[in-house]
DNA sequence: CCGAGGTGGTTTCATATGCAACTATTCGTC
DNA sequence: GACGAATAGTTGCATATGAAACCACCTCGG
């Protein structure tokens, strides 16, 4: 981060100028890129998962039958990108991928033993990464944070 | 977001389960994402820049002289993408790259003419967006947000 | 001075991603 | 039922990105 010593050229305000440092997209995609990166280290480096994968595993740990159409949906991400992490955690044994029996079309996806066993390692260690992070914020930051989130995602919706 | 009437096969609680919509790291990447899909659209379609070209130039309106190496620690990109950026950003002419008199490694950054009025064209417009997003927010609630921000990554550096 | 090591910046290469085209299946309408 | 439109998912292709090699250039110890 800018902090202010670091610059020489003192940021400049005014007119034609931004201060990124109050503007909201960037510090929200600066605070998420970081936490994600650091996650992301976590879980690549001790169970090679990418993030698209870590996706698809917490959404199956977090609802039982899914679909990669599913996923799309909660995630955001590409389903090009869906179907590659999902083919990924199939061909590591960790999912399985079986045709629907009402539609010959959609895949349920379901976690294997094994993968349920990763997801019993590592969600308590992503937990408890949280948990450090957050330690900062007392407990109504916390809940304001996540309302206030929630917000905004609202108000997307309906500028989108 | 996965709005409860959404999934069939419910969110499920309990161990080795995650709620991802509890898990902040989540929460804020998908809002970061889909605030940055947003304003990326939003300047490229209009003035053709991707994210990593809006950085450079927003950071050049926030201080006045840069460098490459500046804006790499100030937005946290790699400094091959910071590089190309900015080689695209002098390709079209709305920044300048000369090699600073003290130190010939270094190459000082500055907008041209043709810059300055670009962003006095899109920054207006990135704001007014700003203000739409953030309009559901009370100021306190806004200033709350940034402020829990400010925690979250001054505890990143330390956890980091 | 001179050489070793550090630093700013560019380029190369492998990979991850998004878009678009494609396949297979289902649905709606006649 | 049968054909055209829609939908789930995969694959091919072009591009964006990050890691690492690389190229000046600076600097510090002798």
């Amino acid at each position: 981060m800018p902090s202010g010593e670091e610059h020489q050229g003192v940021p400049q305000q005014g007119p034609g100028r931004l201060d990124l440092n109050q503007f909201l997209p960037y510090r929200l995609n600066r605070l998420a890129d970081r936490i994600s990166d650091e996650l992301e280290r976590m879980y690549a480096q001790r169970y090679d998962l990418n993030v698209a994968q870590w996706r698809v595993l917490a959404w199956l740990s977090h609802c039982d039958d899914l679909t990669a159409k599913k996923v799309c949906t909660y995630t955001n991400m590409d389903k090009a990108r869906v179907s590659r992490a999902v083919q990924a955690l199939v061909d590591r044994g960790l999912v399985t991928r079986t045709p629907s029996a009402r539609d010959q079309r959609v895949h349920d996806l379901h976690l294997t033993r094994e993968g349920a066993e990763l997801l019993s390692r590592l969600i308590p260690e992503a937990q408890e990464w949280e948990a450090e992070l957050v330690a900062t914020l007392s407990a109504g930051e916390y809940r304001d944070l996540l309302n206030a989130m929630g917000k905004l995602e609202r108000q997307l919706e309906r500028i989108g």
